[in-house]
DNA sequence: TAAAACCCGATAAATTTTGTCAAGTATTAT
DNA sequence: ATAATACTTGACAAAATTTATCGGGTTTTA
């Protein structure tokens, strides 16, 4: 299992924008396929989905781009993730292919209440995250490199 | 992000073993084929798996089959799926493909610790659940149905 | 009014997962 | 002994999913 590419680009695009949030300076998807190396075609496709989830606003026009929504702490990690992918696990019993509607154990099977849980965990953890925290352990890493870049 | 029908498999494959944990009577491949509604072959690489990870001890020959090599209780959901996935999550940094071997952002992206954390959070949940636990679900739920049927 | 940016949907390419098959070796009940 | 039963291994084809690309729009503003 892996964390898909697409909520991976997404969250980096969420910080880029994060990072101009002060300023208040949309931006754009031209910008930020410049600094990660991905397509703008692509980077469009997240960003429109962020939007549509209310994380993202957009400004059209000459000068637009995208901000922030709401201000980096209020941002989960979770929303992020739902953003794009809808469920971050899906709880799935592999017994219900075929003909057969249900699982064919379907009554003492109790496996997928195991995934469910598991689901839950999840959640419960990326809603703890924050936009706000990852942007600070980067600039605090930032700083720490360039305190020692000085001495 | 789906959990893989192997594992499953798998998780349903040590349970119906672990149905006959006190008879000490060994199960075959054919018998869980016939219970699960799987092909033999693909049941035997997953109980492979799992005899390699000490998960299973086997039996060979004419009245062979697979037991437990632990009572139910002593094994986690964790090890099963360990045994057939390795990493129930990989934390992987999308930005180290191409030609470029780390990440463009390596210093400041911060987000594969957050995958980090979310593995570590999954894993600690899936060691609290162990197979004795899914056992007594199932029977507590057998039991209700088969009271319910007497009235 | 042209440039810059947003918007949308279809589809091709790559990767991963899933499942099948074949050809063995080892063990034991009879 | 030996046939039946079960375990062992590895290769590979089919299916599903993910990833990425592309084309053709519309809207807005300097």
């Amino acid at each position: 299992m892996k964390i898909s590419s697409r909520v991976d680009y997404a969250l980096s695009c969420v910080l880029r924008i994060a990072d101009k949030y002060e300023s208040r300076k949309p931006v754009t998807a031209v910008e930020i396929s410049r600094q990660e190396k991905i397509k703008p075609d692509y980077i469009e496709q997240l960003l429109l989905l962020l939007k549509k989830r209310k994380i993202l606003k957009s400004f059209r026009g000459r000068s637009g781009g995208y901000v922030l929504s709401a201000c980096p702490e209020d941002i989960s990690v979770f929303s992020v993730v739902k953003a794009i992918e809808n469920e971050i696990l899906k709880p799935v019993c592999f017994r219900e292919k075929g003909r057969r509607k249900k699982c064919v154990h379907f009554d003492d099977c109790k496996i997928i209440s195991l995934w469910i849980g598991l689901k839950e965990n999840m959640e419960k953890y990326l809603k703890r995250k924050n936009i706000e925290e990852l942007l600070l352990l980067r600039r605090k890493e930032k700083n720490w490199r360039e305190n020692r870049r000085i001495r």
